[in-house]
DNA sequence: TAATTAATGAAAATGATTGTCATTAACAAT
DNA sequence: ATTGTTAATGACAATCATTTTCATTAATTA
């Protein structure tokens, strides 16, 4: 394919080349057309999507992408701190832009160990945000990591599965 | 395989049975010997094991123990709450016994996202407690949860990672 | 002790993810 | 703009953790 009138611009929010752009090439990756889909697709929805998910949409504008460019794709991202993955106990992988913490829509889950239900909840984010910073810190500095994102999750039993047996 | 000495003493600590007897019969669910032998396996360990870690451990004293019944067996564990299984990000389930956020071995993960190294961290401050009681509270009450459990983990480069590429 | 039925184990099936390898296309140098 | 270099791709096969199937066994009840 090429590029021209007639092709969806990607990653287009008004200004310029999307963000990736730099990071992918201070890195030595090549951008190309497959990496700019997916990174697309992810940078649309606020979805845990799995690489299936992923590939089923990229496919509907980009027919020849394949399921292994998906996955390889996603692989590159997580290694370089660009999407986060992460995992409710279905068997699939499931990811997103990992814009950090601050981000508009970062959120955490309630998982129900019983039936799997997940609920996303927003609350005490304030909070949570100061703490974190601090363990953040702590953290990094004592354990010589760069961190990039993080993951709170509780898991319990929901209405239906606490009266279940 | 029949009970009577030669056999290991399943679930001894000094007093009784095990804990998880009344769990199990309260349920409805019998209490037999492979169940017994996974969570003695479990109870022994601080360690965070796969379905086959424990199938190997539970096979060297009953060699009959399928992994099959293993996968079964932690499964109802999870349903009922008594174990908890997580995920690293390296294609196997991982579990350990939920004794709760407020035992001895609670701990959370530092988890390199380019080469998988986790670290076991166990600072906590203060806040950190405080915070995931009032958020627990909070949630349970919102959502209608009992919830068991929580998982924590920082996602970031490790020393060695945030050097590649 | 026998009857009932949940639980088990072996083997096959499933399904997400990864490896292989010939082909394609980004980018750098011209 | 064209070409050369080599990373990236896509189709397909392979892998491997987990599930399903089904005939057999054993924990509990009558």
């Amino acid at each position: 394919m090429r590029k021209g009138e007639g092709m969806p611009v990607l990653g287009r929010n008004g200004m310029g080349p999307p963000w990736w752009h730099r990071k992918f090439r201070g890195c030595g990756y090549r951008l190309t057309i497959p990496r700019q889909a997916i990174l697309d697709v992810l940078s649309k929805t606020t979805e845990h999507l799995s690489a299936e998910d992923i590939y089923l949409k990229v496919h509907k504008t980009y027919p020849a992408i394949g399921l292994t460019t998906v996955y390889r794709t996603l692989e590159l991202l997580v290694q370089t701190g660009m999407i986060f993955k992460f995992d409710f106990g279905d068997g699939r992988a499931r990811h997103e832009l990992s814009e950090g913490p601050k981000s508009i829509g970062h959120h955490h889950h309630l998982v129900c160990t019983g039936c799997g239900r997940i609920v996303d909840y927003t609350d005490f984010i304030d909070e949570e945000i100061e703490l974190l910073r601090r363990t953040e810190e702590g953290l990094s500095k004592k354990y010589n990591f760069r961190i990039i994102n993080h993951l709170i999750q509780f898991y319990g039993l929901c209405e239906k599965c606490q009266n279940k047996k």
